[in-house]
DNA sequence: TGCCGGGTCCTTTTT
DNA sequence: GGACCCGGCA
């Protein structure tokens, strides 16, 4: 045991060694987070006081349960196979499949990716015929996870005007949808959980007496739903089991919350402190990542951000370099003095993996690229179409699906004419009406067709058939490939000039499958466990601690390979490129290189407008996100922090000029050192702004701020600065507020970006997506709230 | 049925 | 600038 807690700092054993109780531990960047919570696990476990069955730990990404369950072999000789680690979406998934009949779902639930589900809508849109002018799919489908991410059914959403009344009665045809073919989504998973542990009182006691210990990694990003699923489990509030609530430890950093754009709620860290009345809160603020200027700078732009629980980050290893700030005249002059530093750096012993460049949005990367291209210096970009996202591939899982679940019109409708055998829109449209009379699955309905449609219909679902039969007896990566020879899917892709890459990805996906079989030791002959309080079971049989592996295989069981093959590949989408264990520069998003560390980074394109981005202005709280994005990018960096932007910049087809990013203002003087001059020279005049001169916030971009007066705080033009809480005032004037989507008769869908005047001389600027920006009188203009 | 061209959109993203 | 979607045409 003294091996465990040796070499921890005094706060680091004190978290580790907390009482059963509830407790918040705030991480700072670097501070040995998962260290912590892995160590604590581990001396839970080693001192008795919980088996590794009566733990629960859940994670964010499976990046991060992997990682922790590594690390936990690394300190404990036990068996982690069966132990509850992992991420929401995979744990929530875990029960379902135990109690998939009280949970009201077909045994072989299939589950939605965000593709899928846009599909899913698409088609539903389709069917109802609704105007998608009114109703873009991605708005339905923002709606729905949102609500459901808030814990909400339909009729629980309150909907005031016409508008959302109809967005509710999508939310209600969508999931009778997903209910009728058997199909889960990501948002589902977590509510529909939520439900079986609210509703069913045996299921909720099971869980609760048994997970004694609850352990949440990245607690500044759950949601509303996340955490009151905790609750739940925790046994916290009326529907606790016993007199104790579990103890819950949550380990998190308010400081690197930047998911709030997609639910995220940082405000669970207040409200948990204050639920669980909170009496073991420990900061986590000796970092041993960074160097001291880095950290100075760091600590120094959070403190702008005026909603913190409050944290200094500290270094022993001392100052360290000065930050570098580069201004250039053109992206691609920042590009160009990018790759002349990255040579410096590798001539100079640095391993191109510890080198890494991060941006505030993808569209940057490109410019970035072509510049490493040119120089022949290997990169490799996170981010993008990942393994199990790509077309080929999800046209194989389909065939999977249909295997599995006849019933699944998504999967059907994917590749009933992929590849093409001569089944066209009007042949579909036949089906889908004699569908709709037969009240049936598409695959049923496909009998009631006559004609030539018919017979085509015809031989799809033979074929379907055929590889059921054929595939009966196989293993599943057998069947994988007898699938993608069987569909025509490799014969499709051989004829096609640009396939080759597609039929080495459908090869890959055999080998994924091997993977997974040899991974989860998935056998056909698996003895089947009876499941723990299945319907019909008197006296629920409670598995009792230790007996977790009984109850993962017992999941197992029931799931075919297939399922639990597809399972794997809806709730872990794999990795993005091939080109793993290469020496290569790593280019990602701030957002992306979150949790990640690099002896050199480079953040580049700060400029207003793009870092802090112009539409978190919209938001409330927006640009205190953008604040904390910076913050983790700048706490990626161990020892070399660079920073960069560029004064003309081709955004969306067009030249746009940026002044430098007001964060600049925000740090400290004596960490930082430029290495241009304040004024460009004329070389970079030149090139810099060659052409064009439209668009921009203003001519004082190429002075510094004390020349002008410029204070940083307010570009000209509509966009509106500041923390956003001003214009929540103004909404009590006008009915509107700045950030809110509007939907106006004759220009459609668009959201405010300003607000001026009251009372009969109101007016808003609005964004509008099929037309330019316009200032409407709001005394005149019709518009409709549509959030 | 399948291909081409025009129109539109464009922050961040895990599951 | 580029990806993606849809509609029109061969």
């Amino acid at each position: 045991m003294t091996d465990l807690l040796a070499n921890l700092n005094p706060e680091q054993l004190a978290a580790v060694t907390l009482p059963a109780e509830p407790a918040l531990i705030l991480a700072g960047a670097g501070s040995g987070k998962t260290r912590v919570l892995t160590t604590r696990i581990a001396w839970l476990i080693q001192t008795g006081q919980v088996s590794p069955a009566g733990l629960l730990a859940v994670t964010f990404t499976n990046k991060a349960a992997k990682e922790m369950l590594a690390r936990l072999t690394a300190m404990l000789p036990i068996n982690t196979r069966g132990m509850w680690v992992g991420t929401f979406h995979g744990l929530c998934n875990r029960m379902l499949r135990a109690h998939f009949r009280d949970a009201g779902l077909p045994q072989g639930f299939q589950i939605l990716d965000t593709q899928d589900q846009q599909s899913a809508i698409k088609r539903l849109l389709k069917s109802l015929n609704v105007d998608d002018e009114k109703y873009p799919p991605r708005t339905v489908q923002n709606f729905i996870n949102s609500a459901k991410e808030q814990g909400l059914r339909p009729d629980k959403v309150e909907a005031h005007d016409p508008f959302n009344r109809r967005l509710v009665e999508l939310y209600v045809a969508y999931d009778a949808q997903c209910q009728r073919e058997g199909v889960v989504d990501f948002a589902e998973l977590l509510l529909r959980c939520y439900e079986l542990l609210t509703f069913n009182a045996a299921i909720r006691d099971h869980y609760q007496r048994r997970f004694s210990h609850i352990l949440v990694d990245e607690f500044q990003d759950t949601n509303v739903l996340q955490y009151a699923w905790l609750k739940l489990l925790a046994g916290h509030g009326h529907n606790a089991a016993g007199p104790q609530p579990n103890a819950v430890f949550a380990v998190g950093d308010d400081d690197q919350s930047i998911y709030a754009f997609r639910g995220a709620n940082v405000g669970n860290m207040t409200d948990f402190e204050r639920e669980f009345q909170v009496r073991h809160m420990i900061k986590l603020e000796q970092n041993y990542r960074s160097h001291g200027n880095i950290l100075d700078t760091a600590n120094h732009l959070i403190s702008h951000n005026a909603r913190r629980l409050g944290k200094d980050l500290r270094t022993d290893a001392g100052h360290g370099e000065p930050v570098r700030v580069y201004q250039a005249g053109s992206d691609a002059l920042e590009a160009g003095w990018m790759v002349e530093e990255i040579k410096d750096l590798i001539a100079g012993g640095m391993l191109r993996s510890e080198i890494a460049l991060l941006y505030r949005s993808n569209a940057q990367s490109r410019i970035i690229e072509h510049a490493l291209f040119s120089s022949g210096i290997p990169y490799r970009v996170y981010g993008g179409l990942r393994f199990f996202e790509r077309a080929e591939v999800k046209h194989a899982l389909a065939y999977l699906q249909l295997l599995e679940n006849p019933e699944n019109d998504s999967a059907f409708g994917r590749v009933v004419n992929f590849p093409a055998r001569g089944i066209g829109a009007r042949s579909i449209e036949q089906l889908q009406d004699a569908a709709r009379m037969a009240n049936c699955p598409l695959f049923r309905a496909v009998a009631y067709v006559p004609g030539k449609a018919g017979t085509s219909l015809g031989n799809f679902a033979r074929l379907i058939e055929q590889m059921r039969a054929d595939t009966r007896h196989m293993t599943l990566p057998e069947t994988v490939e007898h699938v993608i020879h069987a569909s025509g899917l490799i014969a499709h892709y051989q004829s096609e000039k640009e396939g080759q890459d597609r039929i080495e990805n459908l090869q890959e996906l055999v080998t994924a499958a091997q993977a997974f079989v040899g991974e989860e030791g998935y056998r056909l002959d698996a003895p089947a466990f009876a499941l723990p309080l299945r319907d019909g079971d008197a006296a629920p049989a409670l598995p009792a601690d230790g007996e977790a592996v009984i109850v993962d295989d017992a999941i197992t069981a029931e799931m075919t390979p297939i399922v639990a093959f597809l399972t794997h590949a809806s709730l872990e989408s794999g990795d993005n490129q091939a080109q793993v264990g290469q020496d290569a520069v790593q280019m990602m998003t701030v957002h992306a290189a979150k949790g990640l560390e690099f002896n050199v980074v480079f953040i580049t394109g700060l400029e207003e407008g793009l870092f802090p981005h112009e539409n978190s202005m919209l938001d409330p709280g927006g640009l205190e996100e953008e604040r904390r994005l910076m913050y983790v990018a700048i706490t990626r960096a161990r020892q070399r922090l660079y920073m960069s932007f560029a004064q003309s910049r081709m955004l969306h087809g067009q030249t746009r000029y940026h002044i430098r990013s007001r964060f600049f203002d925000e740090l400290p003087e004596h960490t930082l050192k430029w290495l241009t001059p304040q004024q460009q020279s004329y070389a970079q005049q030149r090139i810099g702004t060659g052409g064009s001169s439209s668009g921009g916030w203003g001519r004082d971009w190429f002075k510094r701020p004390d020349e002008t007066g410029y204070t940083g705080t307010k570009p000209t033009g509509g966009m509106d600065t500041g923390n956003g809480y001003a214009d929540a005032k103004r909404s009590e004037k006008t009915g509107f507020r700045v950030g809110q989507s509007v939907f106006h008769n004759k220009f459609g869908e668009g959201k405010i970006v300003a607000l001026e005047g009251e009372g009969a001389d109101a007016r808003a600027q609005i964004k509008f997506k099929r037309h330019d920006t316009k200032w409407l009188a709001l005394g005149i203009a019709k518009l409709d709230p549509i959030d």
